[in-house]
DNA sequence: GTATATTAGTGAATAAATTCACAGATATAC
DNA sequence: GTATATCTGTGAATTTATTCACTAATATAC
């Protein structure tokens, strides 16, 4: 069966929200509360859990953990991914050691740049090295993601290495949207879009 | 008139794409082209166009500069945006200096945290407070958009804080979701949603 | 100057997504 | 034990978004 992206998107905050629920001790979460932590409606949740057969309990709601594990199982959510991190500047030396990656299913493998010098001067805890040795690595390490930090000039070039190498799915915070194969998931996430995305919104709110 | 979220995701994209383009020095761009730029079809743009009365040339698309100006007219997106990025953690001091925000016209004003040494050892060339001066110094200096880089935990109290100084819009990058008035634009922009979302994409392509 | 190919513009058709409305189930109150 | 309130599950209705199909315009080729 194939989802929407809308589902999928709802799914993935969805997945998180649950894990603060588990977190916090609670076993059962209803759609209405589900929506309302997530930024939906009641009704769409039902829908997409009817359509993912997922099942909830009349006037308790759903359990948290095995919705939890559901989710994690149908979407593979539950297990590691590895990944990498392309461009090691400002933005790519702050994900590299984003903490919240590791604690949520992400294990960043390794950072690649251009730059010698930068690798060299780089402090981290995660293996760094020169891009040319990015096919080598990711597929000795079976790395399954990469994220693009460079600046959008080479963004095209960096997702093709990383398609060549294997990686199945790209984010890219290049503000240069990419051109990849059908095959491959990708998710262009620039901050500029985003910004003026909010500027936009508000500018026509206003009137 | 309201336009669609989606609609308003489109136009930000065309928008950045324009800029390249002029920078180039290409005078004209057809729906298709701009279609393939930002990944979507000839005919929503056409239609989004429509919808905006946009006008084009027959045989030779739509002017790159009139149109940026024209989107930038509509959108206010030519217009400098004061922003202020509260959390000054890795993602935080990444963002500070962000050179790609500026030349976006996006204009970071300041940067706060509740960590006044976090504050005394930042290198940067913008101006950082104790988030107890945000109110004082987003009234004073202006500033319309919040971006928020501080962990989940804190998230809310953050954006309430900003929205009682008065910011119109705000960027969220922590992983909770936060609840503003419907007056405020935000948007929650979680990188492990993102991975996620990828993750659970390519899992259920490769079935 | 004429034919041809390309591209915008847009109402109508289609498809997709969301919401509604209500039946079915069951905890809770008393 | 009965009534009531609450919550799921899901077809049907509605709304929203996208695509189609075709007209009109005009650059380009010859």
């Amino acid at each position: 069966m194939d989802f929407s992206n809308n589902t999928i998107d709802r799914i993935c905050r969805i997945f998180g929200y649950l894990t603060v629920l588990e977190k916090k001790g609670i076993d059962f979460i209803s759609s209405k509360e589900l929506a309302e932590a997530i930024g939906a409606t009641e009704y769409t949740i039902r829908k997409d859990f009817s359509t993912l057969n997922f099942k909830g309990y009349t006037r308790r709601g759903y359990a948290v953990k095995s919705l939890k594990n559901k989710i994690g199982d149908k979407f593979l959510l539950n297990q590691k991914r590895r990944a990498c991190i392309v461009g090691l500047g400002r933005l790519g030396t702050a994900l590299l050691d984003y903490e919240k990656f590791q604690e949520d299913g992400f294990e960043i493998i390794a950072g690649f740049d251009i730059s010698i010098n930068k690798i060299e001067r780089i402090q981290t805890d995660i293996d760094v090295f020169a891009i040319s040795r990015l096919p080598d690595i990711v597929k000795s390490k079976n790395i399954e993601l990469g994220i693009i930090t460079v600046p959008g000039e080479a963004a095209q070039k960096v997702a093709d290495i990383l398609i060549k190498a294997g990686v199945k799915g790209i984010l890219n915070f290049s503000p240069a949207k990419i051109n990849v194969p059908q095959s491959i998931v990708h998710l262009d996430k620039d901050f500029t879009s985003a910004l003026r995305f909010i500027a936009a919104r508000f500018m026509v709110e206003r009137k």
